[in-house]
DNA sequence: CGAATAGTGTCTGTGAGACATTATCTT
DNA sequence: AAGATAATGTCTCACAGACACTATTCG
């Protein structure tokens, strides 16, 4: 006897955070669907998982993401997943959830002031819908903990930066000012990034900035980089 | 129009870790039932979630182990989600996987030799069905990584154990052998452990060792303790 | 030139790794 | 006492953190 259970409800749902003015933000989509709950709310990306046409429910978060933002994701990987009887009105339920981080500040595609979408600093979200603020915490968590090891916050800028804005961003997502020689020094032995071609000068005054990208190896896994210092 | 989607098959797995004789072990069960695919062969414990009876997947995960093995899992947590139309032939499906680690080498109740239900060695796991081996490969992965920061591979020994047991199963997982007193300064620095009373003698000859536990705020989260030394 | 930002050099304390030494048991 | 294992002490070198210093641009 195949299958004889009640099936739940299959769902994801993705954190999408990128930085913004200087501020870790969060995508949030506002609930169309009067049928469904929580309609009307501001809540995170997500929807049912399409099984004639999602190949796994990544690529049911990717389309989520392509429905939705239009823009494009720079780094997805699976958050957690969040289950149970109580998380959903419609019933039993059980939401896969991914992180994606997208490069900020300079429109690449993601349509920040499209209607119904928009970015909120992640620790001035509101009432959030079902479990999404446990969700969001969660994935406030990894992000913070990988950036003390690892590459993954430079998804958050664009893929060409200088010293200062790869330096910048791992401040704020760590909550902490760290030193520039320390960090240049633990980010080279990693061999985390390669030079990029080019020379930029600064907005106003003072020397330009060498520009770098991320090293393949880097873009692809993100080995044990210890970058963060002391509290 | 609450889910007029198909809805996927949803289904636990569970990777139980155990040490027995020196090594690092996987619990596997025998597929019984003639009209589900791969019966007979052996794969890890998993089942159907039931929407009735579970309040969510772990406690889904929990009670395929209770059935299963009939034992007690003392540690357990969310592996990762596999999903897809591809690897499973009943349809489209998602697993959510949980880890489990449980004491070894003096029955604790999960009865080894019961019927149907086996302990192998984590690199002789043969041919397994589904994407189990995938599964295995992850969730060793997971056990590694843990290894060098956090109390987790405690969990495999019993609850009460020497600092030479503790070591021991740290060897084991990470693969290399340590030194007893960078070992013991990292763990003492951590307050990982508390003293147990009493004293047990050794085996044979030598100095009859103290005895240890897990402190409380060990037992209940991995802080960052760091345990690896270099390759 | 001075201001501003980019980038490098150097000192020091901590602690990991290695290994020597002491302690306490069995036979 | 000899042997075995437990437990602790000590040395050294690498490196993180701190900060001073040099470099290169703009106005």
């Amino acid at each position: 006897m195949t299958a004889p259970y009640i099936r739940p409800i299959v769902t994801v749902d993705v954190v999408v955070l990128t930085l913004r003015a200087g501020q870790l933000q969060v995508l949030e989509v506002q609930r169309q669907d009067a049928a469904e709950p929580f309609c009307g709310a501001w809540g995170l990306p997500g929807g049912y998982v399409h099984v004639e046409e999602d190949d796994d429910t990544a690529s049911a978060a990717r389309r989520v993401l392509r429905g939705k933002t239009g823009g494009h994701v720079g780094h997805l990987e699976q958050l957690y997943t969040f289950s149970g009887a109580g998380r959903d009105p419609r019933g039993w339920s059980v939401s896969v959830v991914y992180l994606a981080l997208v490069q900020g500040d300079d429109g690449m595609g993601l349509r920040p002031d499209q209607a119904g979408v928009r970015w909120v600093n992640v620790d001035e979200a509101g009432e959030l819908p079902f479990d999404h603020a446990a969700i969001l915490a969660k994935a406030l968590d990894r992000v913070r903990g990988k950036a003390a090891y690892s590459s993954l916050p430079a998804f958050l800028i664009a893929p060409v930066f200088t010293w200062s804005e790869l330096m910048g961003v791992y401040e704020v997502v760590l909550g902490q000012t760290l030193d520039a020689s320390t960090f240049r020094r633990k980010v080279e032995a990693q061999m985390m990034i390669v030079p990029a071609h080019g020379q930029r000068r600064h907005t106003g005054a003072g020397r330009p900035a060498g520009l770098y990208r991320l090293s393949t190896d880097a873009l692809h896994d993100f080995g044990r980089v210890v970058l963060s210092e002391r509290a």
